[in-house]
DNA sequence: AAGACGAAAGTGGTTGA
DNA sequence: TCAACAACTTTCGTCTT
């Protein structure tokens, strides 16, 4: 039997709409067209005419045959749920005679009060198959996904998601399960890993941080430094010195009303002069996010009030 | 030529009336 | 709801190495 194409480029659509990327291919494990641009899902609810079980002989063949479509695990009940119709007619279009009336309408408020139920379930389905993809594109660990997987139900079962892009509330969760985990990422990151606007996610945090309770506390600098030292490629004593500069300007109050961010760029920039590993500004900048501006103010009044003397 | 500097205007979010 | 405000960004010209 030959392979079956799991996934094949497509020749209808020729641009991504959004990023016009010509790389647009069907995955049929997920039922989408996407764009490996940018991510975009061009059309849902693709059909695999191929089956999704595997016969070894013509006796599990037989077996396993059936009609209908492909199971999708997308789908929280795989795509095999029964519909009602509210036509008072059987199968046959004869119509039903009144003393089985009752009956089909106890049916019927049945079906409609297990359907209210699945449609959470097939939102935490589709936010779940996303955050799958944000957490490996940021490479998250494991208690970060089940933490944000929570929330997210969470968010789901309190009917938060009415009017909202599920795709924003799921980064959301990823941004606060970071948080809540001492491994903050900034909104920019998240905005890039997830594809929606920084603006949503943080209204959407504020939303979901009233209306879930949270206990959040403000992230604290020393949280970002080994990610940055890491990625700026500095040593563990350049670390050690940034966060011992960040301690001392916590114990004198220089970084009360300060982003965060901004603090560990400026420690992390007067780390990397004073051991000898000295960064630009700029690459600074680039990898924490902040401009150039905001870590020369930020490190000329650490400089200034901690009597730090750098002699570039 | 690259990096650092700083002034000035612009932006998005918070706060308090 | 709106204006004031602080923090931060953007932009750009200048100075330093």
């Amino acid at each position: 039997m030959p392979k079956k194409r799991e996934r094949e480029e497509i020749e209808q659509v020729k641009n991504c709409p959004e990023c016009g990327s010509t790389h647009i291919v069907r995955d049929y494990s997920r039922a989408e067209v996407v764009c490996e641009g940018c991510g975009l899902v061009i059309d849902d609810g693709l059909i695999d005419q191929g089956p999704e079980w595997r016969a070894f002989d013509s006796e599990q063949r037989q077996k396993r045959a059936r009609t209908g479509p492909p199971m999708r695990y997308t789908l929280h009940d795989k795509g095999l749920s029964t519909t009602l119709s509210w036509k008072n007619k059987d199968a046959y279009g004869r119509s039903i005679p009144t003393k089985n009336r009752a009956q089909i309408y106890r049916l019927r408020k049945w079906q409609r009060r297990t359907r209210i139920s699945s449609t959470i379930e097939r939102s935490l389905a589709l936010g779940f198959a996303d955050l799958s993809r944000i957490s490996s594109v940021m490479g998250l660990p494991r208690d970060v996904r089940e933490r944000a997987g929570m929330l997210f139900k969470q968010a789901a079962e309190n009917r938060l998601l009415r009017g909202r892009s599920g795709k924003v509330v799921v980064a959301t969760t990823v941004y606060v399960a970071c948080r809540l985990d001492n491994m903050p990422r900034t909104l920019d990151e998240i905005s890039n890993a997830s594809q929606s606007p920084r603006r949503e996610i943080g209204r959407t945090y504020r939303f979901l941080a009233r209306e879930l309770k949270l206990k959040m506390r403000p992230t604290s600098p020393i949280d970002y430094v080994s990610r940055f030292c890491s990625e700026l490629h500095l040593s563990h004593d350049v670390k050690t010195k940034t966060i011992k500069i960040l301690n001392k300007a916590v114990e004198n109050k220089l970084t009360s009303g300060r982003g965060p961010v901004g603090m560990a760029a400026a420690s992390l920039y007067i780390a990397s002069v004073l051991c000898g590993e000295r960064r630009t500004q700029h690459e600074i900048a680039y990898v924490t996010g902040v401009t150039e501006v905001t870590i020369r103010n930020r490190y000329k009044d650490l400089a200034e009030k901690l009597d730090i003397d750098i002699c570039l």
